[in-house]
DNA sequence: ATTATTTGACCTCT
DNA sequence: AGAGGTCAAATAAT
């Protein structure tokens, strides 16, 4: 419905289509969407990507690995770090998938490491590491892979769509105070936070996501490397343009971890003094609406979709 | 000068 | 042997 305001909105005033978007149908459809989805709590639809499991190490490998090392491969590593690694690779083996279109703004910086031809797939796979990583110690890793285009792939409009698998569940507290104990040089400590759950997203979730719009300019497929920016800039995140577009999160492995920026991060809940600025009446509103929706303050820790919202709320209704 | 990305080699697993 | 994941030197960007 909003979707004539959302193509033209720089012609017809931006008031008006806050207005549309806040004050009428929209909104309260929003509003019951929400209501549903904080009640409504099903399984995860059958996962479409194959399992992302850890197998872990043998004995074997190991021995082979110091073989290896030992003919003077190129390979620099110590023993008893290889050690570590797979302790960590055996005991904290989670994944989860992540179909967007928008493969690099979940709330943390990554930083691209290498890229792979993958067989069968059209394009290249990019893997990336938290930025911090050598100063929080946290061992989130992810890849994206560009999903083929669906139908005749030629449909003008239709965004590239991207599989990103996250690997590791962030060990730092949170994206934004990692960054900043990390710029500041501080050594943070690694908290072992418990884990946060994912959210299973009800299939009205989808009745959230922005309608595709047909009058988008076509666009050579994306190509695999450096058509996107491989690290996030939080003033984007947090005051930066464009809508958020649909997401669907699918997870497996031993616990359910939480895409990262989807929950804990929330990079743009009203009151945060880094996003302050950004954000006025409409941001006080979607608090509030947020507010009686979700369940009594301090709640929201059993609540899987609080924050959940409270970042799809924001993220929709910043630019408004 | 510093930081991020690219890219080919290397490594493990199947 | 091939596939997928990671490393770090080389290169590009800031």
């Amino acid at each position: 419905m909003q979707q004539p305001l959302l193509l033209h909105h720089h012609c017809s005033g931006e008031q008006q289509l806050a207005h549309s978007l806040l004050g009428g149908e929209a909104l309260r459809a929003l509003n019951v969407a929400l209501s549903v989805m904080t009640k409504q709590q099903q399984p995860a639809a059958a996962l479409a990507a194959p399992p992302l499991t850890s197998p872990g190490f043998s004995d074997d490998s190991k021995a082979t690995i110091a073989t290896t090392m030992a003919r003077g491969g190129k390979r620099w590593r110590s023993s008893s770090v290889m050690d570590d690694a797979w302790k960590k690779r055996s005991s904290s083996s989670s994944s989860w998938v992540s179909l967007t279109t928008v493969p690099y703004e979940d709330g943390y910086e990554w930083r691209k490491y290498g890229e792979k031809r993958i067989n069968g797939a059209t394009h290249t796979r990019s893997y990336f590491r938290y930025t911090y990583r050598d100063d929080t110690g946290c061992q989130a890793t992810k890849h994206v892979q560009q999903q083929p285009p669906q139908g005749d792939g030629a449909i003008c409009g239709d965004p590239p769509m991207f599989q990103v698998t996250y690997n590791n569940k962030h060990t730092c507290c949170n994206s934004r105070t990692a960054a900043a104990a990390a710029m500041n040089g501080v050594k943070q400590e690694v908290e072992q936070a418990p884990p946060v759950v994912l959210p299973h997203l009800p299939p009205l979730v989808e009745a959230l996501a922005f309608e595709r719009t047909s009058s988008v300019p076509c666009q050579e497929p994306v190509s695999s490397s450096s058509s996107f920016p491989a690290t996030i800039n939080m003033q984007q995140l947090c005051g930066g343009a464009g809508l958020t577009a649909e997401q669907h999160y699918y997870c497996h492995g031993d616990t359910a971890a939480a895409p990262s920026s989807a929950t804990a991060t929330s990079p743009c809940i009203p009151g945060d003094s880094a996003c302050d600025d950004e954000y006025s009446a409409g941001d006080m509103m979607m608090a509030q609406m947020a507010a009686a929706e979700a369940p009594a303050a301090g709640d929201h820790d059993v609540d899987p979709f609080y924050d959940l919202e409270l970042f799809l709320l924001c993220d929709s209704f910043k630019d408004y």
